[in-house]
DNA sequence: CAAAATATTAAACATCTGTTTAAAATAGTT
DNA sequence: AACTATTTTAAACAGATGTTTAATATTTTG
């Protein structure tokens, strides 16, 4: 009888789990064998090394990460309504993957052998038209002038950081996890409407 | 002849350098003696284990943090001043030691038996008064309605962020050095204006 | 200077690391 | 059934890991 998933599966769903808690250099092969309840010769059977299975990791949730984004921008809205579900669909997301925005950052500033740079990510965002509408709506006045770094960076930097945050601001403020989710539920309402009055000034009464 | 520098200063700051940079499992106390030059069995015999000389540079680095803090809001001026310093100040500090958010946020996630919580960063800024500060233009109805953890959270998210975010962006932005510093510079105007504007809606006009 | 305290070294330790090997078990095919 | 291909296993590999030891060098002290 076989099994309904297979071991090569189940190594992966085992390394991303461990890879995404302790990072590349935090963990070994042989706790991702444990984790998935096979043997640590099978980890390289299936993925050739330590380096090839994490790269595999690594640019699943890389691509999950701008899902999101690519999902939002490509709907038929306007700029602020875009903003206001990008924002709503990121906490969603991230309050279900509170690990992955350090996840990234980690191991994008590891020094390695692995090429992460270029992950298709400008494209996929770009072909949203996104951009198009932005310089658009800049143009008629409605957005304030921001190039896309910075735009991209004030969005990630209110999205992801309070995630990664949790246990720094637990030891910073004294809080426990019960406290912590209905700020962070909070903090929400707070970069919506602060970045929405930012970026479009003329429609800053977006109170709900 | 002395040395000008101790043996055991020489540990501590190439270990802070190795540590900051890679991170407290991304290095090997052979590494951290190699690159100040001196024997592997003198890391141990003046830190007594890889932990314990950790710990200490993780406390030092937790008050290079706060410091910035402490010493913008204990000045003698109104809350959107010591806003638009402390980002000033924060960006400053960033600048010269990008590598810090990102060793921050990476080692209070990390599993480990080291006691990361508690540095005494909420007693240190409570008592510039800061907060009665705070709670006194919300009365006056000068500040918004914020609580300390959203505060704190806004501020941290969007200074610390794009500097712990260096090398994503470059990679998801195709982006270069040259290209980077420019943009980090004015994201620290976005910064500073949006900030002011949400916390103190009726000064908003804030412009340089 | 001699004695004691401190600093430094090379070597060893036990364990863990990523990876490979070679044999055994299982599944698929004819 | 027998043969082949695939999967799984335990064991071994060479090297790295944190830490300790015991001997040597240096400095401090009397």
């Amino acid at each position: 009888m076989k099994k309904d998933i297979s071991t090569e599966d189940k190594i992966k769903e085992a390394a991303r789990a461990v890879f995404i808690a302790k990072g590349f250099s935090g963990c070994s092969t042989r706790e991702i064998a444990k984790a998935s309840g096979m043997n640590v010769a099978l980890v390289n059977y299936y993925f050739r090394s330590k380096s090839q299975l994490f790269q595999l990791i690594f640019n699943a949730a890389m691509e999950d990460f701008t899902n999101t984004m690519v999902e939002v921008f490509s709907r038929d809205l306007t700029l602020p309504e875009k903003m206001k579900i990008l924002i709503e669909k990121e906490y969603e997301f991230l309050s279900q993957h509170p690990e992955l925005p350090s996840f990234i950052i980690q191991e994008t500033n590891r020094e390695s052998d692995i090429a992460h740079d270029n992950f298709g990510f400008f494209q996929k965002i770009s072909n949203t038209g996104i951009f198009q509408q932005c310089l658009e709506a800049q143009q008629r006045g409605e957005m304030r002038e921001i190039n896309i770094f910075n735009l991209t960076l004030l969005i990630i930097s209110n999205c992801h950081y309070p995630f990664m945050s949790r246990n720094m601001l637990k030891g910073m403020l004294k809080l426990n996890d019960s406290q912590l989710i209905p700020n962070i539920e909070i903090h929400k309402k707070h970069v919506s409407d602060l970045l929405i009055a930012y970026l479009f000034p003329k429609i800053s009464n977006n109170e709900e």
